[in-house]
Parts: structure tokens; sequence; C-alpha cells
DNA sequence: TTGAAAGCGCTAACAT
DNA sequence: ATGTTAGCGCTTTCAA
């Protein structure tokens, strides 16, 4: 047997003997009640377990302090990916550092349900809303971009303009990487990255050209393998690679690096003493490799925590924040 | 340059020339509304982008359309599980069938901000919470459940009464597996699984016991070795196990089984000629180790839909749904 | 079929 | 230091 009455500030004031609005000022850790007032108020609260209607406040106030992620992916790649594991625990430490909650809506598919998708962030729902890049973001992208919805996007979309934006240097990454490995002597330096509506995969194969031009050759397209950044599209470049003979591989994600190991050891091939092969992006799981690989970590953490930090600024205006990004050397080349 | 005027149903309906009902009624498919009138709002809404606030739809209609799924759980321990990826999954789609929006509030520590975490499930936040059972969310679960909050709880946590509960039928699977060993001619079966923080655990060991039992064993606790639920874990006990000579071995979760294939190998014990395996859980993984693991199956993303039935139900009312689970036979046992 | 009016529970400016 | 009042933007009777 529980409360009769529904608990409101006003019910919650009638049972102290003030008014809501004094409720609402200990509530909200006003300075000016008086000390005895502020007492009896939070007893009561206490006693009934009241909380305040978060619909009504965020009506009122405008903000709901709510931050949202939208992560446009099937919920297996999802669970199973390092990149989104570490890009969440970054943005729920910037809403614990910014007093926000984190809420994340995993959706299947875009195109599933798009009455409610948008519904997901209309006005009052949300203060600000992250999205990650990828190929089935760019119309959601564009149409919170148009309605004026407050949002960071993360990664690389089809059209960055207008936008705010967090990304790594992904271009940067993928020439030191290739450039490591023609400094290590390697003639046949391979490419292995995404598909191309994976925006980022294209900044990385740029880096990779700009390296092997910056030492005086010429790009062989036929080294440049794509296919999906999974463990089995590693596998399956890798195979198609390896045809033309490489004796260095640079892989554009750690992910399709596990693949890339897979092939190599099957032809028998040992690493990096016939091919020398650099990652890209610092998973753990790329320490743990047999060698270990040498990989350009990038500080997915960071990339988080900073597009919280962007959300709540005041500015709303476009921008682009482009975090560095280190080759860590190891084994494998 | 975009409208000048904050959009609501007033002024939608000054530019159409009638009243903000006559808007919320075509908004809200309400059929008493003159055709034209309703092509002419619904080509202001739509050339506008006008999307209702939330937060006051929420405040009067005292419904969010939100469900949230609260996970106690460590980042990088929730995103490599598959038994999240596969409930997250289900909840999605329940939600989707329920026209309810998912949302996941992923809580590194209960410890860390618990003004924000009971923010979160104030009124006028979700229409419900799903919370799943495990060692940290017991005092959450006790806290939502006195204050009256509409939730249904996963799993079994420590105390389950006047809970609204889903879980599989934990005892009778490990009744299960421990009894196809024992019909197998197996003379030593060990158990192996988490520590009794994680309820479910009891009740496996429970239903290893009572299969010893009808077979007319004794049960010898040095066979039974617990650690935490990971592969690591897994490996630990077995080595522990192992020093007793078991001929085989019934692990709880299929994570754990991971661990004590790679102790087994280290040993060079063959599986299942020297030790037989059985797992829990069903995890897609299982089927792919080598030798593919003999497994108890439970429906994971069924759990999920059914997660969201209950809240959407009317009734309120304690009640608790156990369903079945499988022995999924392949070459471990 | 439509509009006027009340009110959801809260915050904040204004009075006292 | 505290109460009164006016909305926040919407849904929903109730009249017309």
């Amino acid at each position: 047997m529980r409360h009769t009455k529904k608990l409101t500030l006003e019910e919650i004031g009638a049972r102290v003997g003030v008014s809501r609005s004094t409720v609402s000022r200990v509530l909200n850790h006003h300075p000016d009640v008086a000390p005895d007032v502020r007492a009896r108020v939070e007893a009561v609260v206490e006693e009934t377990g009241f909380q305040p209607n978060q619909a009504a406040r965020a009506l009122v106030s405008q903000k709901t302090g709510l931050i949202g992620l939208v992560m446009l992916t099937e919920m297996h790649e999802l669970f199973g990916d390092p990149y989104y594991s570490a890009l969440v625990a970054g943005i729920d430490q910037g809403c614990a550092e910014h007093g926000l909650i984190f809420s994340m809506f995993p959706v299947q598919s875009a195109e599933g349900r798009p009455d409610l998708l948008s519904r997901q962030f209309a006005q009052g729902f949300v203060d600000g809303v992250i999205v990650t890049a990828g190929p089935f973001s760019d119309p959601l992208i564009e149409v919170l971009r148009d309605r004026g919805t407050n949002m960071v996007v993360i990664g690389h979309p089809r059209d960055t303009s207008g936008l705010r934006r967090i990304d790594v240097d992904n271009r940067t990454g993928s020439e030191l990487a290739a450039t490591h490995l023609i400094e290590r002597g390697r003639q046949r330096v391979g490419f292995i990255g995404p598909t191309s509506d994976y925006h980022y995969g294209a900044e990385r194969i740029d880096g990779y050209r700009g390296a092997l031009t910056a030492a005086g050759r010429t790009v062989d397209d036929r080294l440049i393998c794509l296919d999906y950044p999974s463990v089995d599209g590693g596998h399956r470049a890798a195979q198609q690679l390896l045809v033309h003979g490489p004796d260095a591989i640079h892989v554009a994600t750690d992910t399709m690096a596990v693949g890339v190991y897979e092939a190599l050891n099957e032809r028998g091939l040992r690493i990096p003493d016939d091919v020398a092969v650099v990652g890209f992006d610092g998973f753990t799981r790329a320490a743990e490799l047999a060698p270990p690989l040498t990989t350009v970590v990038q500080p997915v953490e960071e990339v988080g925590r900073r597009a919280v930090e962007l959300l709540a600024e005041a500015s709303t205006e476009p921008r682009e924040i482009i975090l560095p990004v280190n080759l860590h050397i190891r084994a494998s080349a």
C-alpha cells in the first residue's frame, strides 16, 4: 500500500506547508531558502521518494539533459566492434563530465521505420545527438542538419558541409604506415581497406598513395584491394592481393588485419619476413596477434569525449576537429 | 536562411488559417478533419519540417513512447558479449512491434553518479525500463521497484519479490547438460560456472546437483569450480578443476567454455575423448569451436522480445515468465 | 468539422 | 525568504 495521491511539487508543498515554488527551489539547490524550511522539504521528498516530472521540466526549461548517440549499424556488428566499445566509453565519460545523461539509440535499419527515427530527435527529446558516419547514416545526417538539430558527426560523411564534425587524421595515419614500410626497404607495398562507401577508407588510401608518391614510387592499382571492413573482408582482400606478390601490406583497419594474418598463415607466409603488415586503429586485439601488429593508433575514446564537449558548447557553428594519430611499432613491420 | 519564428502548433495553424487544435488533429491522424484542411495543414508541416515538441506531448499524454534498457556493466564487457548483442536485438524487435522507441543506458558504474541514475528513470522520462539482473543491479532494482517504476527484470536478481521478471529455465538446462554427460557414461562430471554473485549460476549448479543426485551419485564439491564468467575465468577454473581429474565438465556459460577449451588444449587433453564438455547459452561461437560445443541453448532474443511485451501490457502485477531451453548436441559430448 | 479553453507539472520573473 | 502568476507546447473535452 503506497501513497494515495499523485506526487507533484504542489502536493509536496501542501504536505510541508509551503508553496510549490519553495519546493522547486529546494530541489534545484537555490540558495534563498530558509534552512529549516529546506530541511523539512527535503525530509518529505526523501520520505516519499518524490522525483520531479522530467517532461514538465524539459518543457519549461527547453532542455532534457539527454545526449543521444545514433548508430545505424547491425546489432551484431555493433557489439562485436571494439571501435564502438571505446567510442561509447569516451562519450559516457564526456557526458559524466558535463552532467549529461547518455543514451544510445541502436537502429537496425534506417529504412525500417523512418517515422520513429525522426521522432526520436525531434525537439524536446534530446539536447543533442551524436551520429557516427557510415554508409547508411548519410541521409539521416542531412535531414538532421537541415532541420537545425544540435548535432555532432563523428567520422567522415559523404557531405561534410555545414557540420560540426570530429574525426582523426586518417590521411596522415596511412601515410605514416606506408612510409614506415617503404623505409624498411619494402618494394611492393600493397593496401587493403574498406569499400569506398566507407569514406575514411578513401582518406587512408590517399595517405598510402601520398607516401608512395613522396618516395618517388608509382602506385600500382592492382596492389589496392578493397572489401568489407570485417575479418572475412580482410581475408578475402588478402587472397586477392597475394596474387600480385606484395612484400608488405598496409591494412586500413585492425579488424581486417586479423583476416590478413589468417590468409598469410594459410599460405605459409611469415610475418614480417615474407610480408610485413601495418594496421590502423590500435585495437587491443592488434597487440595480441602473433606477431603483435604494428599499427596506427587513433584516440577513439578522446573522439567520444570531444564530441560531447562540442555538443555542450554554446556555439553551433560548423566546425571540424581533426585529432592526430600515432604509429605504434611492434613486430609485424 | 531558415524560418524566423519558432514552430509550434499555433504557428503552423496561423499559417494555414486554422486553430492549433486542428493542426493537432491532423498530426494525430484524427478522422474528423475536412480533407482539404488536412491537405493544407500537411503541406505546411511538410514544407516547414515541423516536428511537435516531445516534452510537451509527454507532459500532457503522460507517455513518451520510450523504453529504456539499463545495463550496469563495464563498457568493454558489454560490447564483447554476444548475450547482450542478442538481447538488444530482441528488445529492438519488440519495440518495433509495439511502436516504441528503444534506448539503451549503459551505466559504467552505479556508484559513480546515483543522482543521474535515478533521474534517468524518473517519471516522464521513459514509459518503462528493462533492467538486466547482475551483481551490481540489485540495489537499482530495489529502488525502482519501491518507487513503483514500470519495470521488467531480465534474469534473476537477489530478491525477486514483487517483480515482473523474465528468465530462462536455468535449472532444467544444467540438469539436461549434466544428465547428458552421465548418460554418456562419464564418471567424474565437474562443474564450472560464475561466482555466486551471479544468481543464474546458482540455479545452474542446482540443476547440475539435481542431475547427479537423480542418477544416484554423490556430489563431490571439489569438482565444482567458480570464477568470473569470462574466457579467462573459465581458463582459471579449468586449471583448478583439472587437478581433480574430471572426465567431463559442464561449463555454465559458453564464454567460460572457450577458456576451458584453452586449458584442456594446453594439457593435451582431447575433447571429448579425455574430457567431454557441455556448455550453456548457445552463442554462435560455441558452434565454431573445435570441436563444436554441445551446449544448452537459451532463447535470448525471445527473452528481449517478451520483456518488451510484458512492459507494454496494461497490467503491472508481479509476474514471472520462465522460458524453456534446449540441449544442442554437437561433437564435444 | 472546428475553435475555445483548460490543464499536464514544472521553472522563473515578479511581488510581497 | 516566500508566494503568486504566467507561461512552456501540446492534447483533449466541451461548445458551437
